[in-house]
DNA sequence: TATGAATGAGATTTCATTCAT
DNA sequence: AATGAATGAAATCTCATTCAT
């Protein structure tokens, strides 16, 4: 499935006009803001890292925080939404009749996703305290068009009668906390431990579905 | 209860030694690192901050660094250990019989923690990615020390036969991560929204519960 | 005889890629680093009397330290050294077949050298009781490679039975002292006193001449 | 022959007011400076080498210059003269018949003070040529009333015929010159070498009787 | 488009000195 | 006399940004 291509390989082929050196400083740039942070990575860095002059990055980006917009932004706006939609598009039709099918996709689909995207999503997770751009994008993209349609989705089950009957944003809010939970403890914290991927994805699947199961 | 006083609080009555000025200078860089990350601080504006001259920040941290560290490292040393001990200890002597109420306890006092320590634990969650000696303290702190005994609670609950038998680690995983996921959303993410919060917790609970019941 | 020539346009000649302003900030360091010390001079005065910007010293040197190596090192490393051996070469060649033409002739070449190179030398000597890497390079340059040759040389007019038979390296040493001597006195101690130099050159020679004549 | 001890119990008798602090201040200067320079010395450290509070050393010395010129000045002052007009009385009364024996009586003497007041003499030879005031005492403490005093005992061996008749001045400068550069080669250089010092001395002595002799 | 030298504002750090206790 | 916290001026160094080539 080409939609969990990577958001980097992504963006280089929408935007055809990039140079080599322009994509070469994009990717020097994750590198650092991902280990580092923005504020501790230096222009200089990047531009030694890129095998780029220092003038060169500010060719093409006004300022350094330019550079992480012109970075984090398309990521926002262009790759996670529409990623969500076509999901959303295919429970709609009738993919996925049953909540705990649509929650293993999801689950899937998401893993694929934060294997090819780890350092722009480390940029993301780290930086949207310190931006209120950032957070204000968010907000629109995330909280809000994803949310939203996310909380639509649990009353559509609901409705089915898959699910509990209780407010629908917080069968979302806890549904989004068990999976991302695992992905940042699989992913962020302790990746380096060795885990049995297929059997907690089942194991938190089914912890999810007893949470929420009407069936009580 | 005292044990849910703030750790800046503690952390200036254990160390009486500290100055006046000492004290003013922890609290205006705990403000300005929660607020705008630690790389993004200048120690000008934390001594500015303070009302204190520049140099006497460096008069007792000889680095920058040591300060953040002088910050956060008791932080997770001296006092969230204490804390969960202290829980434990009350579970273990039957004060909690059932999971449950030990659930509760442990989400209000949490969510004490949590308000009385806000700042602190920013600074905590957004600085440790950049900087692995906070990393490693954490982990030996918290992923260890703490995790261990909370697997060892919950096994004592699977002997009971209040929990599913499924991994330990896997309880204690799914149950922080809906009691964070909460936390995380309800203060550090949306704190602007409107939450009924007894009502939220109380979901929480059930979907806990419900999650790893064993009677299913 | 260009061989005298100084030592800072030759570095300026062989290092083609220095800017103006890299010349410069050596001119202004050298003059002082010689007149106040490395640590007693601060990098602000050494831009100011540059005419450049503070930072700019720092774009060419990382440290305050490495400026003063730049400047010292490669006198040590490429222009002591061939001199001196231009030197032996032409006495090798037989070009001075008595000791005292030779001594004759690198009192000359000295004091010239001295003369052209006063404020680099006076760096050299003052420093480098507090550098222990340049105290290396010296020994490595200076007491190694040139005093081994000149004690071949001495060997070779002990041979001719032109000096007396003692350790060659005790002929050196002394034949060092004693010319050295006369140069700190004249050029470092009290260059203002006024100096017959034709006159002290000479009883200088004679005083060694005698003091290491074979003839007694 | 108690006339060697180190300057620095010398002080420390003669100026009985000392505190015994202010005497460990005073160790500690000395041996930072000798080994950093005055100039990369700070006073916190000196505090700390003397186990003393920062305080205490400008309770004693105004500025850290005055903690300078306080261990300096006392040197040149009260301990260098002395010491040479009592040789020059024995030489004066005749206990040096020939120029060879005070010659050799003047170089253990030296080598002794040598010795015993390295670090000291470190200073002065490292500070002398950043300090005008220092360089002003020098000359008028040596190079007037020592440099004289031996002026005039060249010129008494010069009418006894045991030396040649050339300027006394530069008979002065030669074998001052012959000895120091012997002391500075052996102790300042290169102390780690292992020199035959018996042997060099006499070798130096020779050579300096060589080169002077009137028998010609 | 790309370079990289240069800048200057500002960040971190040092340090001699003062002063209340 | 002694302390050591506090100061603030200055030192070293960093870095985003500009600009001539």
């Amino acid at each position: 499935m080409p939609e969990q291509d990577s958001i980097l390989e992504g963006l280089f082929q929408e935007e055809e006009r990039l140079t080599e050196k322009q994509k070469k400083i994009i990717m020097a740039a994750i590198e650092s803001f991902s280990e580092k942070g923005y504020a501790a990575t230096s222009t200089s860095e990047i531009a030694k890292k890129a095998g780029v002059a220092e003038g060169t990055i500010f060719r093409h980006y006004k300022t350094k925080k330019d550079l992480l917009m012109g970075i984090v932004s398309p990521m926002m706006a262009k790759l996670i939404a529409p990623f969500v939609i076509k999901d959303l598009y295919k429970v709609i039709n009738h993919k996925y009749e049953h909540f705990e099918d649509f929650l293993r996709a999801m689950m899937e689909n998401r893993i694929a996703f934060l294997k090819n995207n780890m350092p722009l999503i480390r940029i993301l997770i780290q930086e949207i305290p310190f931006h209120p751009e950032l957070k204000e994008q968010f907000k629109e993209h995330i909280a809000i068009k994803v949310f939203e349609r996310f909380v639509n989705l649990a009353e559509y089950y609901q409705k089915k009668g898959q699910i509990i009957d209780i407010p629908a944003y917080s069968v979302v809010r806890m549904t989004f906390t068990s999976i991302f939970g695992f992905l940042i403890a699989r992913y962020l914290i302790l990746p380096e431990a060795d885990w049995d991927d297929e059997k907690e994805i089942e194991l938190t699947i089914q912890f999810i579905m007893h949470g929420l199961s009407a069936k009580d």
